[in-house]
Formats: C-alpha cells, sequence, structure tokens
DNA sequence: TAGATATTTAGACAGTTTTCTAAATATCTA
DNA sequence: TAGATATTTAGAAAACTGTCTAAATATCTA
C-alpha cells in the first residue's frame, strides 16, 4: 500500500492515471501528453507499474499500458474507512 | 492536492490519520504511539495541517488535533471519479 | 516570577526522487 | 540483414524528505 501511495504522491503520475481511465495508450501516446522527455515518462510509468496502478502489454513496437482499476479500488476502500468510521455529526466545534 | 497526496504518501502520516479517525488527540499522545522523536511527529503534523488534512486547537498546555474530513472526502471524490467517472461532460482535467 | 510540562523551530545529514542526456534493446519493414 | 521506430536502461546532478539533537516558545501552577 506504502508503494501505491508514494507513486500517487506526483503530479505527472496522476495525470498518467487520468489519462489511462480514458483509454488504454502506448508510452509514445502518453509521452505527448507531457512536456518532458521521454525517458522521464518512462521512469513514471515503471514506478506506477511496480504499484500494480497500471498494466503493460506490448503490441509489435509499441508497448500499451492500461489502468489497473483493481488496485485503484484498494485504494478508495482505504479512504472509505476513514470516513465510514468517523462519527458523523462531529464537525468543527468552533463557537466563537 | 498535490500537497494533500504528497501528504498521504507516508506511512508515518496515514498511521496518525487513522488515529484520529478514532478520536481528537494532542500531539503528546499523537507522538507516544511511534517509535519517533516527538520533533519528527511534530514536523508530520506541521505536514498534514498544511495539506489541510488535519485541524489544530491550542486547549492550555496541548494543542489537540483532529481530522479534516472534508479534505479526506475530497480525495475521496479524486478516487471515485477515476473509478467509475462516467459523467462525460464533467471531466476533472487538472487536480493541482 | 521560577520551574515544570507540552510542543515547535532550527540546523544538519543521509537517503530518496525527479529529471536529464547518452546508450542499449526490441520490433518492424524493405 | 540494414535501417527506422518505439521504448527502456544507465549514470549523474539538483532538489526534496525524514529523521535526529539542541534550543526556543507557550502555558500552567505554586
Amino acid at each position: 500500500m506504502n508503494e501505491t501511495f508514494k507513486a500517487l504522491a506526483d503530479p505527472t503520475r496522476r495525470h498518467i492515471i487520468r489519462l489511462l481511465k480514458e483509454k488504454d495508450m502506448t508510452a509514445g501516446e502518453i509521452a505527448d501528453h507531457f512536456n518532458m522527455t521521454k525517458p522521464s515518462i518512462s521512469h513514471h510509468l515503471s514506478t506506477l507499474k511496480q504499484a500494480k496502478l497500471i498494466l503493460d502489454e506490448r503490441q509489435g513496437q509499441n508497448i500499451v499500458y492500461s489502468l489497473n482499476t483493481t488496485v485503484v479500488q484498494d485504494v478508495l476502500g482505504w479512504f472509505l474507512e476513514i470516513i465510514d468510521g468517523k462519527d458523523p455529526g462531529k464537525g468543527k466545534e468552533e463557537d466563537e
């Protein structure tokens, strides 16, 4: 879980996730969305892949990346637990 | 949003959030849960506070920390949109 | 006001992260 | 097989992070 949260702590990587939410893309297509070198994007993809947030599959010359919604849901579960367990109706108690 | 995600990228800080989910606590009570110096915990609390994930209020000698569920819900919303953001007209473009 | 308690700030240091350029690997096509 | 295209790996520099000790600040109580 820590690897997943760390992977999500970078804006470029979150942007990649939002791109892959729309459709699967090759590494090159993803890189075209950023003002950054391809090796840098490749490194971000590697981080996301290691966190299992994305999946990769070679198709000829290209490598196609896709979102792994299972792991995204795991993180979602972490947040749901934080919210659900919290006593509702208890907000800021500032009375002045 | 970036500050929030970065704040969540550390296991100690996520642990603090889970502690505060149960009940409000003073800085010292929080520190007692970790094998780490109080200045280090204070620094983590400062990071969480800057990300608005927690709120602080002085009560005499103590400073009582509490969870800011509003911001936790904002992050939850980010994930919900990734998973089932089927609303085509409302795609979020930026998260920073 | 002095001393005790609670917490934060300051400064330092090792380890990690992000980014780059250059080079290597894999695949396709003529 | 040679050359072109797609992507990754390697190595290095700058910036950032997490942690510590020592010192400062804030509050309470006698």
